[in-house]
DNA sequence: TGTACATCAGTGAACGCGCGTTCACTGATGTAC
DNA sequence: TGTACATCAGTGAACGCGCGTTCACTGATGTAC
């Protein structure tokens, strides 16, 4: 085919991050091929190592990506507005307990489906710096306080999971109602969790 | 090597079950190969389809012993002794918000451990059913009221797995100190959540 | 208890397959003049 | 603006490797008499 202008080349590149970005939540890292990734962009796979150094490169650049495009649009935050902070929040964790969450992964979030991968990577491995930071701008973001909220972000994280992996069932409904009901208390500085 | 007595033959099946166990919770179940998993128990790999159908199969009740070993010793709950059951309760939220359960994963809580893994099985697949079991047993059991607690069982899974991928770091800490507080609140009906 | 034979757990080579990565090659793009 | 040539994105075959599963074979175990 020869060569590509820069433009297509620097297009190919981003449609093979978008597509890493989509399979790699749905599917978990290994499960996705170099060649499937390419395909998806429409290319063949020997071009793959013209765009990027390793597959863990592009596992590393994709989570960075799904970071950023998932935290990047509720950073306005504005402390004069906080009952704009109040309405964002309660619509983000509308989202985020919905049922089209729960069964579309591979646009959800990051924090949840990449967890399992990142804790079986090596200490060292970069991927994991880009984990740890979005998961902390992400509990930073969720903090009604200003400071971090990591419990309700591991409320979160481990609902969604535990309702993906009962979906079809009774029990997963009752798991998203569960932990919306105490990630979001009714009044403040109390709890609607039961028990 | 010839034929082997069944008692032998039981116990070397026990083996590879145990191995499973421990290996598909440390590395994930795509990663051990059946080959491995013979090795483990001493063997070599062409003997695995003289006692499991599938790897599938092997995953399956992997699976289901291990919610049966985590959750049986749990199990002894008396209600004319609500002391007791409230100092177990707290003796397992102990050891589930430990440094050495975010370290061990082969040795821990399966809810966790195989959340992802299932999660991306089939909807018909038999471990989704031995998963959802366990999940709901377990839940039971962290209920202070005799119901479930699924937004507990929640946030100590994502703690775990947000603590496993950012292991090495504050944050990790940070994690399983945050999700603790709100698991187990100071006071009855009052929750030690910040914000 | 002793003998003859069927059973079957375990062996190890082989099946087809897909993986991540490398590489010689192509030929349009980009650039130097 | 036009020409000559270097660059390099993409191709497609090939690398070595490991995967889950199958199968003919072995030979001690288990059983029938």
């Amino acid at each position: 085919m020869g060569r590509v202008s820069r433009a297509e080349a620097q297009q190919n590149r981003q449609h093979v991050v978008e597509a890493a970005a989509r399979l790699f939540r749905e599917r978990g890292v290994q499960a996705v091929s170099v060649a499937e990734l390419m395909a998806a962009a429409g290319l063949t796979h020997g071009a793959f190592y013209k765009q990027f150094s390793s597959k863990e490169a592009l596992v590393t650049e994709a989570t960075g990506q799904v970071f950023d495009e998932f935290i990047g649009p509720l950073a306005e935050r504005d402390p004069d507005r906080p009952e704009e902070y109040a309405a964002a929040r309660t619509a983000l964790l509308d989202r985020y307990f919905s049922a089209e969450h729960r069964d579309d992964p591979g646009a959800g979030c990051p924090a949840s489906t990449f967890a399992a991968d990142v804790a079986r990577e090596a200490e060292d491995s970069p991927v994991r710096a880009v984990y740890a930071k979005g998961a902390e701008d992400f509990s930073r973001w969720l903090a009604t306080d200003g400071d971090e909220d990591l419990a309700a972000l591991s409320t979160m994280v481990g609902a969604l999971l535990l309702a993906r992996a009962t979906s079809g069932t009774d029990l997963s409904d009752r798991i998203l109602a569960a932990a919306r009901a105490a990630v979001e208390p009714l009044s403040p500085g109390g709890d609607a969790r039961p028990g």
